[in-house]
DNA sequence: ACTTGACCCTCACGCGACGTGAGGGCCCAG
DNA sequence: CTGGGCCCTCACGTCGCGTGAGGGTCAAGT
């Protein structure tokens, strides 16, 4: 039974930490295991575990340790402590992003010498692509900030960005494919999991796609005969699956 | 004028570095300057700052120093650096991203007081949990006995609780990956010890778990596709695996 | 010539959250 | 009684510097 009585290495299995951890947790104070045997062996109780597992669950949420201490002795609102430490993470991914803006940048100027063509993209898309349907598109969308800002991206895209993205699209595709073919409903885990890899590739490709904003893309899929037909070649009903899956996706996120 | 010889401090406050850390590029040989004046203080030469000046450069970008160094030797091009670097970046904020709502499902599970809400065990379980399969699960099951006796302990278990018994969950499974690994049968001792520790998991924190009641979750293992599916990601074959151990264990403890 | 203050030098420890041995006991099965 | 798998306690390494301590150098003012 796992009521009673563990060593470190038990512990550290079941709570998916290392042994080495669990020492340090030790030598600053922030989860004591309360006895020792005659050898000298931490032993960890049922109150040290519940504890442990507190520090485990807030380190997932990037929480330092000495503020993990502070945020159990239970002095300050938990909810103040989540306040800051999101405003924090946030405000780290903001920085990231700007240094993601810079590589670009600097991308553009390293290789103003060779984007890859449309030619290039012929090759590359098959059918799939040409140069009409890039204009219709544009025509469509081209006021739209996401456009800009995919254009400002793809632009300088690579032949081997290109081919590394189709095969990104495929498999993404191939995601709903499997779970329609398996008998799993739109708002299933697997079909969901497909949406999120699908909006997921769309913002580190193209342009920042909020789960709101895949919304309007999925019921475009349904919408615009384009999109429909490309998705119907592959399965029947697959596009409104596909615009079902994405909308529970969303909604799961919404929350 | 900034052509000859500067000392530390003025290209300190030219490049918007400390003092300290040209100390640093010197000591590990990143930015060397190339003479000293016959006080030892270091000199640096145009030639040194036009490298100090790519090193800050592609700080800010968020390399490694010691990639920094390679990097400057121009053996390899450097857009193939940038997009690593790109990738890199991005892989974090997606993580960032992802404690983010981590830390908002759990502030408004800490808004509404205590027992575990949905939020927290999203939280807790990730993907492996949604509201939509507790439905179709109570749907399913809803009828039965377990089924309520399991609502009825759950409903007060608290998020340690909840944190503990994932990760019991996860050392149960790892048991049986272990044995399969190792190339035992189903039959072994050691996959049909991971059975019981699965039944005995089951039986002291959701409902009383017979042995001939767990034949019958044996079998749904690989019967329903939800839950075949949750195995075979993690090995192909674990769910007959599972399966076949749980019926091995249940013999064992019929005579 | 001497002092002052701004600059420079070289150690060397500190941070955060552990990883990674080294060197040595404890315990149980064969 | 021996082997292997646990456990223990040091203690240094990581990464990119920050932050002194203790002491020399230099140009300007007295």
């Amino acid at each position: 039974m796992t009521t009673e009585a563990l060593t470190v290495g038990q512990v550290a299995k079941q709570y998916g930490v290392t042994v080495r951890t669990l020492h340090h947790y030790d030598e600053i104070g922030l989860v004591r295991p309360s006895e020792r045997t005659p050898a000298g062996y931490r032993v960890y109780t049922q109150q040290d575990l519940e504890r442990l597992a507190l520090v485990v669950l807030y380190r997932r949420l990037g929480f330092a340790l000495d503020r993990i201490a502070t945020l159990l002795d239970g002095s300050e609102p938990l909810v103040d402590h989540l306040r800051r430490q999101r405003a924090a993470v946030q405000a780290r991914i903001e920085e990231m992003r700007q240094v993601v803006d810079a590589i670009d940048t600097m991308m553009e100027a390293e290789m103003s010498e060779r984007p890859a063509t449309d030619a290039e993209l012929k090759v590359i898309f098959g059918d799939g692509y040409s140069e009409e349907r890039q204009q219709e598109a544009e025509e469509r969308w081209g006021e739209s900030g996401a456009w800009a800002q995919s254009a400002a991206r793809t632009k300088r895209y690579t032949t081997a960005d290109w081919t590394q993205i189709k095969a990104e699209m495929e498999s993404s595709t191939l995601a709903f494919v499997a779970a329609m073919d398996a008998g799993e409903p739109p708002t299933s885990e697997a079909a969901m999991e497909a949406a999120e890899a699908a909006r997921r590739h769309i913002d580190s490709r193209f342009y920042d796609c909020s789960h709101e904003f895949h919304r309007m893309l999925g019921d475009m899929y349904v919408a615009d005969p384009r999109f429909t037909a490309t998705y119907e070649a592959i399965r029947t009903g697959l596009a409104q699956y596909v615009r079902d899956a994405i909308h529970a996706n969303a909604d799961r996120h919404a929350q």
